[in-house]
RNA sequence: GACCCCGUAGCUCAACUGGAUAGAGCAUCAGCCUUCUAAGCUGGUGGUUGCAGGUUCAAGUCCUGCCGGGGUCGCCA
């Protein structure tokens, strides 16, 4: 319970006790009764809205709502001003030992601070990744990569039980390419001059998996026609890809809790038994569908085929479920996949897909709500492109000559703090340049440095207090029973403030499932340390480091911890390891 | 043609799911280094939130219609 929502309470307290007491109608519906930071830090240190959100239904005007309830407010023990403003916000000022009392809580809740039960324990499924078997991860895959990561450690943050999940694409055609390609290099690794065809993967990659296919079976599939060896060497490339996979996760910390194969379901008949549960349910038929008005593709033949009532929950059109060839198609496996997961115990999912997937989200919702009678939501997070610049220029890459940049290059080149701090400046629907040179800048225009910077900088105090004081006792117990009451200036306490907004954004980043709005907070929380610590060249008096007072230090030492712990927190959520020293 | 995303300062982007005078960085202009890291900080300039309506105490945010950019559109995944 951060001092938001115990305000909220008082408010809510309030307006009953008034009620109760005659001055407004008795239940009230308060739902949409906030209490927040004003944005101007003039107004005061909370602001509510009920006066304006309850006026209506009391039938009095905001203003005359606002009295009554200023006047109970005022009594709090906690206030010591509360006023109205503007249509009938009611601005709280509430007693400077009330931040100091949240700054003792940071301390003591360490990187925990901000944890919440926002998600009183209910399981959520987050499938991310999720890219084909055939390949190393490249660029296109580390934002939904991060994103996804980020995005799971944040509601496991606030309260939720979380699975992280893969769901490997291993039975398509694209897997029998994958295998003949792996054929190929295994004739290469036995001798043979071989040449690349159209179609194939020409990735140096393959290389060692034909050679370890050879070290392992030797010749046993030369000259052997291609029933007999597609189905073990895909599931031999598959294995390899996926090793390639988990290897380049690893590098950018990421991992999954469930990797979930395609292939296995369809052989488990799955597809089948959640096709067999849609068509008790009236939901699948056989019909035709109409081509795309205004681009129909030249080879379109209208053919009856196996449909899905996607129409019926919301989608555009009914959905195909069969190819021609009578295998599935990639979206009824998925509802195997789906439909899975909700037997597992999962009413809340979360895929994160690439944008070219954005037109695929409406059909696997209603697959959703269909397969568990509306129970279950899915909410598909649409990740943007990401365009890799060095100087602003485009870095040129091409997957036919083989020069595209692999989500390791990337890693290799700048790290992988860096690159999951980046990944995660931005809306994940918007699109992000991610600039080479730009990230290795030391400079305030690079959030990454700014922020570590921040973190290194508060250590670098309690180092040298160290020095000062040598027998200081920094452990938080001992800093958050400090004497608090020493911390009066205004930046002081408004830094406080800021940090005790961080359960706030916390709540509202996992709702929303929106964790760049941490990266914003962490900036700003850098930018409000940076700026109380360049007061203290110009005013001494205002430094963290007092020779001559011990106690006030102390207090302020508690502050710099405090910064240093909020900061942590938040990296925590993004998988980003705080330095302590810049090198 | 249909659907989805986006449109906010010269540029790159925020805006706490509808709140008060729309905020940061870059750029630009003016300042701050015998002192805990100047790898930094402070201040100024800069806006018809694409356009037009609507909903209400209140709209960048929700609804409708346009304009512009991107993405997707049976038998790929």
């Amino acid at each position: 319970m951060n001092v938001f929502k115990q305000m909220r309470s008082a408010v809510l307290a309030a307006v009953e006790a008034e009620a109760k007491a005659g001055g407004l109608p008795a239940g009230l519906d308060c739902a949409r009764v906030t209490v927040e930071p004003p944005r101007e830090a003039s107004h005061g240190d909370m602001a509510t809205n009920a006066a304006m959100i309850l006026a209506k239904p009391a039938s009095m005007p905001p203003r005359a709502v606002a009295e009554k309830l200023v006047k109970r407010l005022a009594a709090h023990g906690d206030v010591v001003g509360a006023e109205i403003a503007g249509p009938g916000f009611i601005n709280l000022r509430l007693k400077d030992d009330v931040w100091r009392g949240e700054l003792a809580t940071i301390l003591r809740s360490g990187p925990g601070y901000g944890d919440s039960d926002l998600g009183a324990g209910k399981p959520v499924n987050v499938e991310y990744v999720s890219a084909n078997p055939t390949g190393p991860l490249h660029i296109g895959h580390a934002r939904g990569t991060v994103y996804g990561d980020a995005l799971a450690s944040l509601l496991h943050k606030a309260g939720f039980k979380v699975t992280r999940e893969y769901y490997i694409n291993d039975a398509g055609a694209q897997v029998d390419v994958l295998a003949r390609s792996v054929h190929l290099r295994y004739r290469e690794a036995l001798g043979e001059a071989i040449e690349i065809p159209e179609g194939a993967y020409p990735g140096e990659y393959l290389k060692p998996v034909g050679a370890a296919l050879a070290q392992r079976d030797g010749k046993k599939w030369l000259g052997k026609p291609e029933s007999e060896w597609l189905a073990p060497l895909r599931k031999f490339a598959v294995a390899a890809m996926m090793d390639l996979v988990r290897d380049d996760l690893a590098a950018v910390g990421v991992r999954h809790d469930v990797f979930t194969s395609e292939q296995q379901l369809v052989e488990a008949g799955a597809v089948e038994a959640v096709l067999a549960e849609l068509t008790r349910r009236g939901l699948v038929y056989t019909g035709v569908l109409d081509p795309p008005k205004g681009k129909k593709p030249e080879d379109w033949e209208s053919r009856p085929q196996t449909l899905f009532r996607a129409q019926q929950f919301g989608d555009d059109t009914d959905r195909p479920l069969k190819k021609s060839d009578g295998s599935w198609t990639y979206f009824a496996s998925d509802i195997a996949n789906h439909f899975d997961k909700y037997r597992r115990g999962f009413e809340e999912m979360i895929d994160v897909w690439g944008a070219d997937h954005g037109g695929y989200v409406r059909r696997m919702q209603a697959a959703v709500r269909a397969i568990s009678d509306g129970k279950a939501a899915l909410d598909v997070k649409i990740c943007q492109l990401v365009k890799l610049l060095d100087k602003g220029e485009p870095v040129k890459m091409s997957k036919r000559a083989g020069t595209f940049v692999t989500l390791r290059d990337l890693v290799d080149e700048v790290g992988k703090d860096v690159v999951r701090f980046v990944m995660l400046t931005r809306k994940n629907d918007a699109p992000l340049d991610f600039d080479l040179a730009a990230v290795k800048e030391q400079s305030r225009d690079n959030p990454v440095w700014y922020v570590q910077y921040a973190h290194a900088r508060a250590h670098s105090v309690l180092r040298n207090a160290l020095v000062e004081f040598p027998d200081l006792d920094l452990s938080a117990g001992a800093l958050a029973g400090g004497p608090l009451e020493r911390l009066t200036d205004g930046d002081e306490l408004g830094l406080i403030r800021q940090l005790a907004n961080w359960p706030r954004v916390v709540d509202a980043a996992a709702e929303a499932h929106e964790p760049h709005r941490l990266a914003f907070y962490l900036y700003d929380v850098a930018a409000g340390f940076h700026g109380l610590w360049t007061r203290g060249r110009d005013e001494g008096g205002i430094r963290f480091l007092i020779r001559e007072d011990r106690a006030l230090t102390t207090a302020r030492l508690a502050l710099v911890a405090a910064v240093a712990t909020v900061i942590a927190s938040g990296l925590a959520v993004f998988g980003v390891e705080p330095v302590k020293e810049m090198r």
